[in-house]
DNA sequence: CAGTATCCTTCAAGATACTG
DNA sequence: CAGTATCTTGAAGGATACTG
């Protein structure tokens, strides 16, 4: 986490926003799981950049953060479902924001880039 | 800036923004500057938690990305106003939806933090 | 005033290999 | 299947001092 919560929120509250969301891929997880429910293996295989290693960070800090679920179903082979919190459903109107903004950036780029 | 745009947009729009605007106080910066042009040290003044070298490199990432014009004065002693371009007013309604998220999460943060 | 120039620390992210 | 365990690295962010 680049900046905790609790010095975002000295400075400014979009920053909060920024501390629980912006590591690499959380967003993108959340816009997933506002689909619905997923498995872990499932997650990996939509984010196929990020390792096991990486997404179960990623993952472990959304729930610390009251953001996702994480339901352990005690059998062999283990199976691991995620989904969204009430707190994570809340972030549906933002994630559709951030990814109209995200997908018209790329169509027209500023000409600095 | 922890995922470059090009690689963002492989996996997802919504880390386009996320490359974007993620950086440490640069959503916050955004935001002042929908208020109006400021000047570099009315910047610095208004987040204080950011030294003058962090500051410079957020805004000139920004300006990088096409979110921010930076006009510089010729005089002495220096002079340089930092305004928002389209792309950085078209964040307008993104920043204030992540405050309102912000604010309410400090609020009533969910019980796991 | 608006930055540079250095130096430093930390830690997120990835690669790879292994396990209950 | 759903993770740990290690190791490595790049770079972000900060502290401090200096300058046109």
């Amino acid at each position: 986490m680049r900046v905790p919560v609790e010095r975002a929120m000295q400075v400014c509250p979009v920053e909060v926003a920024v501390s629980v969301l912006g590591g690499a891929w959380k967003l993108t997880l959340v816009k997933y799981l506002l689909e619905g429910t997923h498995r872990f293996g499932e997650l990996g295989r939509r984010v196929p950049t990020a390792n096991t290693k990486t997404l179960t960070r990623q993952l472990r800090e959304l729930e610390q953060d009251g953001i996702v679920a994480r339901k352990v179903f005690q059998q062999v082979p283990p199976k691991v479902e995620y989904s969204l919190t009430e707190w994570g459903l809340s972030l549906a109107p933002l994630v559709a924001l951030m990814n109209e903004w995200g997908t018209a950036f790329v169509d027209s780029p500023p000409s600095s880039r």
